[in-house]
DNA sequence: TTGACACTTAGCTAATTAACTAAATATTTA
DNA sequence: TAAATATTTAGTTAATTAGCTAAGTGTCAA
């Protein structure tokens, strides 16, 4: 029925708050980078990426074959809701500590994150 | 794992969200009250009305056997969530118009509320 | 004290959904 | 052009959950 019932069952799902909360501390990430960390398939993170899109939560920007994501900036009806969800990613410690996995994926570009999921595959 | 996850899963439900609703534009309603509107088991509308209290979304007072709810006042954290949902519902025309029909139960106390079922009831 | 009443808890069923695999689409590189 | 790569779509399965009925708890009134 309502637009804020949709909003809310897309903020209810532990993987898509983690992916906005990614959002809310990195500008920006390719949808290969939110995959590796969040430890789902690619299906099913593109999935959720389509989800908080389809609701204005966040945006994406297509380069070549990558597909870059931030959070929602064009819906100024959502941003207190997006900037209350900030306030609580920050004084969440689990999340924080989560947060901080991110790093080895963000410190490398698409093309090298690539590389490396290759190397390991390659050593099983 | 987060307590915001819990917040919006707890908001991502219709009947939820319309309870949430009712007690913005209403003060204080009695849980029969809610369970007549909202049109399912009481049962039911007693599970949909823990799950907001526990999520600090909604208080609740027990005065004999009657239990009256509020929307959530003491926790602060929760106040701006709050404030954004009354603005969403201001602006969404189906909920207004479902509020609408509230008024004929709320235009009476619980023990006459009670009276109507039970004439309803017998006439059939 | 007995019965009616308001609500909650427990247990079940049907519908929803998050995850997976496989196949499709689109883009780049050899 | 053919192969590789990044993402999306389709279809399946297992887990979650909104709703129900029935039974339990606590309160009030006859």
């Amino acid at each position: 029925m309502t637009g804020a019932e949709n909003v809310f069952k897309a903020l209810g799902d532990r993987n898509r708050l983690r992916i906005l909360a990614a959002l809310l501390c990195h500008k920006e990430l390719c949808a290969c980078q939110i995959h590796e960390w969040l430890g789902v398939t690619g299906a099913t993170a593109s999935k959720h990426l389509g989800l908080l899109v389809d609701n204005g939560l966040i945006e994406s920007r297509k380069e070549g074959r990558w597909v870059h994501y931030r959070a929602g900036q064009n819906n100024p009806a959502i941003r207190p809701l997006i900037n209350w969800i900030k306030k609580q990613v920050e004084i969440d410690n689990a999340l924080q500590s989560d947060l901080k996995k991110l790093e080895p994926v963000t410190s490398c570009t698409p093309l090298e994150l690539r590389k490396k999921q290759r190397d390991r595959a390659a050593c099983c």
